[in-house]
DNA sequence: GATGAATGAGAATTCATTCAT
DNA sequence: GATGAATGAATTCTCATTCAT
């Protein structure tokens, strides 16, 4: 997946567009206007609008898959890596808030198959490297909490991270939502650590 | 807010349709043939297509008030009335998927101002009601944790009944969605009443 | 031309609905509106839109005949009836302003055939009268401008009075249109008794 | 005001499919088929239907300023000037009778406010611009019609001219509009130079 | 690479009219 | 007489896409 200049600078307007207007506010004439082009333009550099949200998925999964990649892989602490994953996430959300509009709507992408295929893919990613986290976690002692699946654990995490987020979206970005991330991590390890009795 | 038999059919049928082809694909041509009739007749029961929207979220208010009313005020143990709440919902969306497609889309109505007015205002009544369960059972002793802030409860709680029902949508509603919502409801439980140290 | 009560009152609706939203907001169902019916129950009174168009000219007509008849056959000075005339029109436009909206607009009723040729019959109707009066006054030596030819002296005598109503309702009916008549009707009298040098 | 070529071929072909079949047979699609193009092309040239209506007032009155700027202001005796003003205009029908049947049509714009605003400045720019020559031709000594006021000349002058021109097109443009027009303009003249008693 | 114009399909909505009740 | 529901055609306008320049 290599792309040239103009089209991450499409991609990122595409996700803009997006979140400013919905799936449906984001038809070509509304993105050229963005990018200050025709709409003939735009077709020089994707073959279609389906190519777009696609390559934006791509973006994701890409962007997705360098910072989860050795999430499990490397031998810092579980609780380390959980950290890194929930500031990673939280300080790109804060840094491009439109990003946060996109990523958790899945019904966006549900049109097609071929894209809510890759949607998916992208979820998958997500939970496969928090669970090897957690086994890892546990494995290690560090994760004591056994009365727990670590499945219903991955769900809580990502669950609550996905509507914390989606909560601050519907609220038009008001707040602070790297503080937010923040108190929601310490929950989370503090869920993870508890004694069993 | 009073609907006529037909308008609740058009709902009825308008969540289906958007279950199936997302909102793009809720085109009044293609909810008149779902419904078996021409474009034109639809508009003899609503005045526009937004107003089917909005009554669906209205809809699914006035179905959440109807769970979430009483479910402080009343004397049951906390425990139990969680346990109602997470049923009731899991039992619905097992009974109508679709409904399961729609009402954690909060982007299909991200168009419209006074749509997704309406879409924060449905996730208020969730959120308050379970903030209130919560510090009911927090008052009376039953929810013993408290180390963990009843807003972050909320947040896990609501988040990962919202991500196991997103889930389940994105396989395409396989799996037993309600076997999947006593697990989440267990783990919901444990957490509620694990011990300080 | 016999209209029952409830037909004279679509009529009526008909001429204020065409003067406050034009042809185009003359529409069955804004009709009903107007008159607190369904649309179908319209067309127990008239069998189509057209017909209810035609009626309104035939009003028009019958309304006029009703002036025009004997301007000419009585034995009253011209002069006297051409005030009669004058008289009768801006106080009736004073009392139904739609009217005045209506009766001047002959692109209205420019679609159909059938109706545009009813509106030339109208305005024929106006014109004969005129001439006749003209050609008596001359007879009888009271009209005594003798430059101009009488075919001349209706159109001036239309044209402005026409021109005169156009602007009222153009200012929406803001001013003395009777006194704009009487200002008119001076000028009119005062062509039509030059001398000839 | 500038408009593209494209632009006032879609003017040309509009007022002349208003002039065949009212503003209820101007459609987008008639229009279209008018044009040789399809439907969708006209919006690269218009952004509304309402727009190419407000472009047609605008063009006639960029055509009336034209006429009458130096109407008054030059010094040309006041019967030049006013029988350049009924060449020009009766001229001007001759060639595109058509614009004959939109430009006396208020009620075509009588629609929206945007529409009938422009309409009324360009009756306003007609009178006015009367008003002046007549005022300057009293003056002069030129008009020496005293009794009668120039209000009341301007509304017999113009609305002879559009009741003279609204005839015409309602026998469907039959007979010499420009022979019509000369009578008018003698008599005209002949009332202006009145000798008063 | 980009523009401007066009296409053809399809969007939401409105319309006059009909008809069973 | 009137209602309420329906129809089918038409309306304005938008859309993704194409293509000559």
């Amino acid at each position: 997946m290599k792309f040239t200049e103009m089209q991450f600078k499409i991609i990122d307007k595409s996700i803009d567009l997006i979140a400013e207007r919905g799936i449906q506010g984001f038809t070509i004439k509304n993105l050229a206007a963005k990018l200050g082009l025709t709409e003939g333009a735009i077709y020089r550099h994707f073959k279609s609008k389906e190519e777009i949200l696609l390559s934006i998925i791509k973006i994701f999964q890409a962007e997705a898959s360098k910072t989860l990649e050795n999430a499990c892989s490397t031998k810092y602490p579980a609780m380390e890596k959980i950290t890194k994953i929930f500031n990673h996430h939280f300080n790109f959300f804060a840094e491009k808030p439109s990003v946060a509009s996109v990523i958790f709507s899945e019904s966006i992408f549900q049109n097609k198959h071929s894209l809510s295929k890759e949607v998916k893919k992208l979820l998958n990613m997500h939970e496969e490297a928090l669970l090897c986290i957690i086994k890892s976690g546990q494995d290690s002692g560090e994760i004591i909490n056994g009365k727990i699946r670590k499945e219903e654990l991955v769900k809580i995490i990502i669950g609550s991270i996905r509507y914390t987020v989606t909560k601050w979206r519907l609220s038009n970005f008001k707040g602070d939502i790297i503080k937010e991330g923040n108190k929601l991590l310490n929950t989370v390890k503090y869920i993870l650590t508890i004694k069993m009795d």
